[in-house]
DNA sequence: AGTGCGACCCGAACGC
DNA sequence: TGCGTTCGGGTCGCAC
């Protein structure tokens, strides 16, 4: 399930891979993935190449010289690289051509990905760019920030954490552990989150996604990156998917409890 | 405005 | 063994 560490994978491998190819087919198999005209979809990319991949949040931005392909993964969306005479495998939704004859395959066995073909300009009002908070690693991103977003809120840290307009790119895996190594109860309110508290969740989130990215992300289920990297982030989760384990630190048994319909992996003594 | 929750998907895991 | 049911994950949009 792809969190920023998992895009930022994707987004370095593809580089080194499909910039300043010329697009010569494209084919979508499932229509509902294009969020924008379809006709147009195909129509803009044909003829041009890929000149840049950037990211925003969990976004993966791929650059033509006049338009924007912004790209969701959501939670199994994989990019592959395949000779264009190979079969299409089940799952393969959409199939970029190139001229030297390979393609970008996007995979997803959920179909929950998205794509939107836009035009340049219009990035700054898509509105699923425009409201992203800031990033891990981010100098912005300080304890008056968190504060002044957290103060009104009687949401649980853990629901505020996910939300993307506060800070972006932090999914359920790396939400669950940036709060137990904060040591912060997740069920604790918004607005009783304490400045120090603010520090501790900006110092670790941004060790947590720079480690996680080093490892080439989290393999949990059957997600791979573009090149079948595998990500070794998996190995140095905390609490995520550990229900019923002792804790690395104190050997209490981590507990699971849903939060706004989410599973939360938490210690209940390391995190009161 | 803030909050809660169903819808979107389908493979895996689970219950019987 | 096989069938039916439940679950999960990020985001949007709607209801309150």
């Amino acid at each position: 399930m792809p969190e920023i560490a998992e895009v930022e994978t994707v987004r370095n491998t593809l580089k080194k891979q499909i910039l300043h190819k010329k697009i010569t087919n494209v084919q979508v198999l499932y229509e509902k993935m294009i969020e924008s005209n379809l006709k147009d979809f195909k129509k803009d990319l044909i003829g041009n190449e890929f000149i840049d991949i950037k990211r925003v949040g969990k976004w993966l931005i791929f650059e033509l010289e006049n338009r924007y392909l912004l790209s969701h993964l959501r939670m199994e969306g994989k990019y592959f690289i395949k000779n264009s005479t190979d079969a299409i495998a089940k799952h393969e939704h959409v199939i970029i051509t190139f001229s030297d004859n390979t393609d970008l395959r996007y995979h997803d066995t959920r179909k929950f990905g998205r794509m939107n073909l836009i035009k340049k300009e219009e990035l700054a009002k898509t509105p699923a760019i425009q409201k992203q908070g800031l990033e891990p690693g981010d100098t912005h991103l300080t304890s008056s920030y968190l504060l002044n977003k957290f103060k009104n809120k009687n949401l649980p840290i853990k629901t505020l954490l996910l939300d993307q307009t506060i800070i972006s790119g932090l999914g359920n895996i790396y939400a669950n552990e940036v709060l137990f190594a904060s040591k912060i109860n997740p069920f604790k309110k918004g607005r009783d989150i304490t400045e120090s508290e603010c520090q501790a969740i900006i110092k670790s989130a941004d060790k947590i996604i720079k480690r996680a990215i080093e490892l080439g992300g989290t393999t949990i289920k059957s997600y791979t990156s573009s090149l079948g990297v595998t990500g070794r982030f998996q190995q140095e989760l905390m609490v995520h998917k550990r229900e019923n384990e002792e804790c690395k630190i104190c050997h209490t048994l981590i507990k699971n409890e849903k939060i706004n319909g989410r599973s939360t992996y938490y210690c209940p003594n390391c995190q009161k």
